[in-house]
DNA sequence: AACCCGGGGGG
DNA sequence: CCCCCAGGGTT
């Protein structure tokens, strides 16, 4: 079987706009706009975000609400709310050592920049990543021991490769379901070689009938435009001002 | 550790 | 119908 670097120069998603760029800045958009949302929905949604929003000063100067409409359905709107302020923060300050101090930025999203926008040997472990590294270990891991492994199997390469290329393997090989052993570069070292059984994370409730829906729909009515705000769900309204979102109406909100 | 946060696509 | 998505913040 090829090496991970050989399958990753074959194989690799080379092509996807944001990893044709180095800049800090569309580096993180496009890495925050994939916080739980899928690659095919990014690629629709960051090029023109990102020509709207080149800079972090071009963020920095319109109102939040702004922003979170131009988010548009791309979903947990508070992304939309964390980027303006973190852009907000970079034009004032300047970027921080340390990525994950800007809202909305963590552990994952701090070292994926770091790695693809600085040349930094940080690992980074996202959902592909993880079930790589624990179906080779045969077991689920912490993020530390994860991001241990992803070096020790990503070797020899490093930084922004690594990154890119068991990203890569998960999405395209390691999946959920059915996963491409035969074809895995990793699959000589891997102890599962196959579906590690109850994953069970991150289960989410039923969407139909929740809260989340409500405020949904509240969202969509601020982001179609002025509202009388008596027509709306007064609880999901209140939910919304509470995380700041309600600045889609272009002042606060006042409730009745 | 558990829960919350949108919305869409796939089996 | 259930699962999953290039997570992060709060409790």
């Amino acid at each position: 079987m090829a090496s991970l670097a050989a399958w990753y120069r074959e194989h690799g998603r080379h092509d996807l706009p944001w990893r044709l760029t180095t800049d800090r800045w569309a580096v993180l958009v496009s890495e925050v706009m994939l916080h739980q949302t899928q690659v095919s929905r990014v690629l629709e949604a960051w090029p023109g975000f990102i020509g709207r929003y080149p800079t972090p000063p071009t963020m920095a100067a319109v109102a939040p609400g702004e922003v979170i409409r131009a988010w548009g359905t791309l979903g947990y709107p508070r992304r939309a709310r964390a980027l303006w302020e973190a852009a907000r923060v970079v034009s004032e300050r300047g970027w921080p050592d340390d990525l994950s101090e800007l809202p909305g930025v963590g552990r994952y999203t701090a070292a994926a920049v770091a790695a693809q926008a600085d040349g930094a040997d940080a690992p980074g472990v996202e959902a592909n990543i993880r079930r790589v590294v624990e179906r080779i270990a045969g077991r689920q891991l912490g993020d530390a021991a994860a991001e241990a492994l992803s070096i020790e199997v990503g070797r020899p390469l490093r930084g922004r490769d690594r990154l890119l290329a068991l990203m890569d393997v998960g999405a395209l090989l390691c999946r959920p379901r059915a996963p491409k052993c035969d074809a895995c570069p990793l699959s000589a070292r891997c102890k599962t070689r196959g579906v590690l059984p109850d994953d069970g994370r991150r289960r989410q409730p039923r969407y139909e009938g929740s809260f989340r829906q409500r405020r949904g729909r509240v969202l969509a009515a601020l982001r179609s435009g002025p509202q009388g705000l008596s027509d709306l769900d007064a609880d999901a309204l209140r939910s919304l001002e509470a995380d700041g979102l309600a600045v889609i109406t272009g002042t606060t909100a006042r409730l009745p």
